[in-house]
DNA sequence: GATGAATGAGATTTCATTCAT
DNA sequence: TATGAATGAAATCTCATTCAT
């Protein structure tokens, strides 16, 4: 439970960016076939205890079990399971990169709200998936700084995207924009987080037809209104 | 394994109406002055070992340290770290409660604006003192139901007051204050956490300001514009 | 569970025959009513919850529960749980001593017949009463050398007096009734045991008839038919 | 608290035949060579802590320290010293149950007594051997009833057998045979009680000459005399 | 005499990580 | 590569006994 912080080798590894032997167990190393389907079934499994305990309860031995695989061979992948969350933070920065990369212009129109729905849905998909990788950033339980890092940065470029796509939609100054810009990040990561954390027996389209409209109005068509 | 086969407190309490005897790991005995004090210090050293250290990574033993007391003395007072938590709970939940009972009628003029920053300002202050409490609960990171449940409570009933109050601003429908209700606790969770959490140098009055403008404006106002 | 062997203050305090100056935690002093009250209520409690639990599961704390007192009462008392276990076993043995004592002559007769029906009666009796003391003699729970002396004393001296009778009786050299003894008191211990502890759906009376008749004709009427 | 809603073992080992992951803290597991021997290791620890000091007073760390392993090791092997107190049980009770199983007919003659003597010298044997465990289960010191349950069966079984050999030799009706069952394990159990664990300075072979001529006198020819 | 409170040594248990094969 | 086994530091919890009113 609290036993995460003893050693801390893995730091070590990680910061340096020596030649990486056979038998180091870091993660960046050259994988052949085999190799790369054991990490996967690794990281597969990562996300799913992670999922189901939460970062902090879950054991590498509930990682391992999940994966089908041995307590030596996660250490052969991974130094840590800080080190398995930074891959899966990794993996979610990315995918929330993504998702930011094809927010598009949000007009006061029906395409507007179309797209916002959209960009809410892509959101609502990954927290699905990454949940437990998000609430580790948001909720500060890693000590781990690049993960911390990992996290802002993503959130930070899909903040940036949307004050970008606001200030298109015109009339709101640099403040007001931050502003709009912090709530509605603040809004969306709750909602999805008691969204696909509690089962509230919501109905999935609809929710986020109501959403979308919410964000749409408040956020993007205030100013024209 | 052996603790199993103890204590018999609850049938011996309903069928003695004394109070319970010396030994009963409970919180809920009679207490002298002195039990009393002892046990305040240890409600305020695990406040503030929950706020440094967060709720999963605080020991037993730094809490002891911090009210200067002894391993057993903590298991005297409290059957758990989660009992310990249970009753800073029950407190928070109290605080809470009366908040929620203060709101005022919220009307689109200045004094309306006041209601609001008061509001805001009661439930950062209660999020300040109590932070590592509320987190806990919004993070799930308690297996106990009741402490669960104590947090859904309180912050429900707050939500259910600002919808009456949002209703009596007028002009929105069922399913739009519920929409308006869920948005604005979620953003207030939030930014509270954030604001705690996370030394980012605001100005809290101005901050205040700020965010009771936007609430006022965005919630209560917004039909009326 | 295993704490007992810790402090070991108890067996000085015993050893040491000095006089014993008001409030040295030891049991012989002068007591008027009240004392005397309190420590009934402890013996008491102490035999409730030997019996409930076991000598070595019971602690201190269930006892003063049991005896409505607190904690700092019972080492008035006592010196120690072996301190009471102590005071239970002279009690026992005196009255074991008693049995012993009124043990008749047993012919091969109904009379005798009945007079082992008698002396089985008496013990099973007392060993529904201090059933846990006898245990913790029998099974050597106890590290104290006195209290386990005191119960050997105590089933020698029925040992003995039963030798007598089956001298009497006739019919038996020296080693065979040395033999005929242990066994009958073997017996006697285990089947007291039994029927005290686990709870078999047995007659008491009519289980009586049928041991005494077995102990009569075995033991007794053997070498005359 | 947090270990109650670990492993599900039991679902995992029915759904997929293979063996179970390294960390299951339970005795049913594949094991490799290296695994049975420190298996061994700690069950003949186990034993010899268990005979030294008495299952209760028995701490894990005397066993792993007679085990020459580690702490964590032991409870690779067993969720507790009650896991392990079961596994000698099912040892001990294997044990028995052969006993029973090659107990012969008893004749009244020499060959009845040497069968007698054989029986009493196996059961002497097994006594001196998991004489803690048995004591466990006599004394009830064990909460578990699995174990509890263990002994009983397989005292019970060999009460049935003798209770069958004592029929074949004629002369007694069922109450008598019953009782005469009841006395005989009564009295073999507490006599070797006595025999292994106060070191009275008995000569083992003549012993088991006595205590066989009396048993078979006493319990298969007495109906014959 | 009586009591509630405090203590702290010691026992159990967990789990991330390393090792040997 | 893979694996089962081992480790041990750290955390939790218990309870006999002492102390201060």
């Amino acid at each position: 439970m609290t036993g995460s912080q003893r050693r801390s080798r893995g730091k070590k590894a990680a910061e340096q960016a020596e030649p990486v032997a056979t038998g180091t167990p870091a993660s960046q190393r050259e994988l052949r076939a085999q190799g790369r389907r054991t990490m996967g079934k690794l990281l597969d499994a990562g996300m799913k205890v992670f999922a189901e305990r939460g970062y902090h309860a879950a054991r590498v031995d509930d990682i391992v079990r999940a994966a089908r695989t041995s307590h030596g061979t996660f250490y052969l992948y991974f130094t840590n399971k800080e080190d398995l969350l930074r891959a899966l933070a990794v993996r979610c920065a990315d995918e929330l990169d993504a998702l930011a990369e094809h927010i598009g212009p949000i007009t006061a129109d029906d395409a507007g709200l179309a797209e916002v729905r959209a960009f809410l849905a892509g959101f609502l998909d990954v927290y699905e998936r990454y949940g437990p990788v998000i609430r580790a950033w948001m909720e500060g339980q890693v000590s781990d700084r690049e993960v911390n890092r990992l996290g802002l940065r993503a959130f930070m470029r899909i903040g940036n995207r949307l004050r970008e796509r606001m200030r298109e939609a015109g009339g709101a100054d640099r403040a007001e924009l931050d502003a709009r810009v912090g709530v509605l990040m603040a809004m969306l990561e709750r909602f999805n987080y008691f969204y696909s954390s509690r089962d509230l027996g919501l109905d999935r389209e609809a929710t986020l037809d109501t959403l979308a409209r919410i964000a749409h109005r408040g956020f993007f068509e205030a100013a024209a209104a």
